[in-house]
DNA sequence: GATGAATGAGGCTTCATTCAT
DNA sequence: AATGAATGAAGCCTCATTCAT
């Protein structure tokens, strides 16, 4: 089962790709290619500013296009909102794929290490993280949908399987997929309150969370050198 | 120290009550029941709508006031939000004191007692908690400010000193601050991923959740009767 | 059975009136009343320019208004489309019942009146029934559906009841709608031809046009005096 | 004077050839094939979605063309729109011919067969002659006045002819030239008024109508068998 | 030659706030 | 005092046409 994640990820792509954004623009891979563009050229406005009050014109402004040349590869400014979540989820499954996450083999050690790695990269991405949760609600209804399910499926998914694999952790199916959205959750604390915490000790702040985190599950913490 | 909360939210309302609006000394206590009233009609559009999305005419038409009427009581559309905000403190804090929370004095119990009812709570208020967490980050610059210090103040102040309070727990000053931000947030985790929970199972989630943060802070949760 | 035609216009102004295009004015007399006067504001400008090519703008300039005023009386460019049609079977009618059409008893005299009235009235009007004829199949599609009920009810109605008045003439109900509708239709021929006809001699073409309407029915036209 | 419409055709080809965009002398004839092309091919999504709402794009895409191709054929969108206005003419024309209307001799029977044919034709082609008199009125100044004079000389000079050519119709020429006007009317109500008309009975619809006309002009209709 | 990405003015509509009545 | 009509800037989006590749 410890494969899963890299499945559930070419499903989200497949996914993502399949569902029309398309403006006028017919070059699939050349839309691929600017929307990703966009949404991080987009980001440092849409971040600071939130979705409501920034104008289509900034977004133009901070991708250096046109609102033209923007409504090519987008249909409408939903579409932005819409693939920064996508983006999100795609980021974090690098970022855990190239810190050799899928090596590990141990449940415990994996758990562990997704953890950390969720935690350092999404405080490290505070203001998407922060972004993501405050903007949502304001996806239109297919893409909210949408997006729900691919976070349901690939990131609460991906800790469902996780605390599946743990051995002697006694959690029936209805708590277990709790569990998962606690800890999918949790993970995002230090992007959601970090306007009241201490920035200086972030590292620190992991550490407490990952304790909290496994003595709340019922677990024991594996080593400092193996998380 | 068990009284601190009630302090504390004699000045919050002394601090929300100073930034008002309207001076004129008499019209101060109906310019409250206004805004209260105000409140609790235009929350019905603002949680299915949104914040952007309501209109001031909206507003008034949910209130029942004309728009020039309205703007007798607010300033600006930004106060109904801050409203809110405060708002949702003083009716968190008067749940908690109508349960006869302050009655309580072993602290562990009051630890667990608080989890509860501000579980059930905020479960119970689940789309003002997430309007709250949605639409915070639009609040202008002096509102947010206001409200991150009452949420500072009032809501993680109050879980502060009750983790201060627990003999035994072996948390500095800085990881007592983490935790009691942990705790403010994990109580709202029912609002806020609501979406993707089995909502027939509240009850059991608020154990499985309580039981969580208790052996997350390596406590041990007071028998169901003391809880 | 004469008098069907004032039931039929007070069922119109009813249905008119019913359905609901208020922006966000609320009084509804000035509503009507300054709907009325934006219909004829911008009726200059559409005839000329035509629908599509008219801007919101335009029609803003043309009614003295700005925009959000306009705004506030209509809730979108279509309505002013449909109040116009609306209009157009308003004034028809007051020119009907001005020129004391409801007077007059033989049924083959009302036809004959009814038509030269109706006639002389259009090419009065030519833009404007150029205009509906034109730009109707823009309404959209709940506003079509509307104007063709009206227009089957009020005007082909009208000219059907007038049709079934008539002594002697023998056709039955199906020949008697398609008749009823070929002469709204030959009425309206100055308006959406008239670019190809000798505009100097409309007296004559609308003699001629009677003429050909009461023979091609089978009828006599009754002397000029009882026209 | 029978072979005068053919004659007429030919003009108007001339003429429509004569304001082509390419000039390049070999080009000609495929561009006029091209031309033809696109007209049939764009006419679904014109038809359906009116002239300002389809987009060049759309256009392009209905005829498997690039933009850039199509742009070859066409200088502007608007000629797209009197493409059409000449191709009506064209199919009408072909019509009568592929019939053999020419082969008729006597007067009567010719414009009896002329009014059958076309209504019968046009009957067929309503969304084309909707279109027509919807959208005419969108011509550039240029193109519109081409239009208007093809169609008085091609179709209401055709009528004039007829007209002109039987014996005992005492019309003087202004009356003829209004006649002419009505008939090319009447003969577009079907399509016109086709909204509001029975259309399982199109065929009695025609009888009717050839009946009404030939009455209204004072002449006797030809037995079924020579119309 | 052929393509389709790019332009950017201009389309319709909304809305917080004011102020004449 | 109370109303709600009025403002007008700013919002999102479209599209005929061009032109670099």
């Amino acid at each position: 089962m410890s494969g899963s994640i890299e499945v559930q990820l070419e499903e989200m792509h497949k996914r993502v790709t399949q569902h029309e954004i398309l403006g006028s623009a017919l070059d699939r891979e050349l839309t691929e290619k600017r929307q990703r563009q966009i949404v991080e050229s987009a980001s440092g406005v849409l971040f600071e500013k939130g979705y409501h009050r920034t104008s289509i014109r900034d977004i133009a402004a901070a991708c250096g296009m046109s609102m033209g040349q923007l409504y090519h590869y987008i249909s409408s400014k939903d579409d932005i909102l819409y693939l920064i979540h996508v983006y999100s989820q795609e980021i974090w499954y690098e970022h855990l794929r190239d810190a050799g996450f899928q090596s590990i083999t141990d449940p415990v050690a994996r758990l562990a290490r997704a953890l950390r790695l969720s935690l350092e990269f999404i405080e490290g991405h505070r203001q998407l993280y922060l972004f993501l949760y405050t903007e949502s609600k304001h996806l239109e209804r297919e893409h909210l949908k949408l997006v729900l399910e691919l976070d349901d499926k690939n990131v609460v998914g991906f800790y469902r399987h996780l605390l599946a694999d743990i051995p002697g952790l006694e959690l029936d199916a209805a708590r277990r997929d709790t569990a998962a959205n606690l800890v999918a959750f949790i993970v995002v604390f230090l992007a959601l309150r970090g306007w009241n915490l201490d920035t200086s000790r972030i590292s620190a702040q992991v550490d407490f969370l990952m304790e909290f985190v496994f003595r709340g599950l019922g677990l024991q913490l594996p080593p400092a050198s193996e998380r």
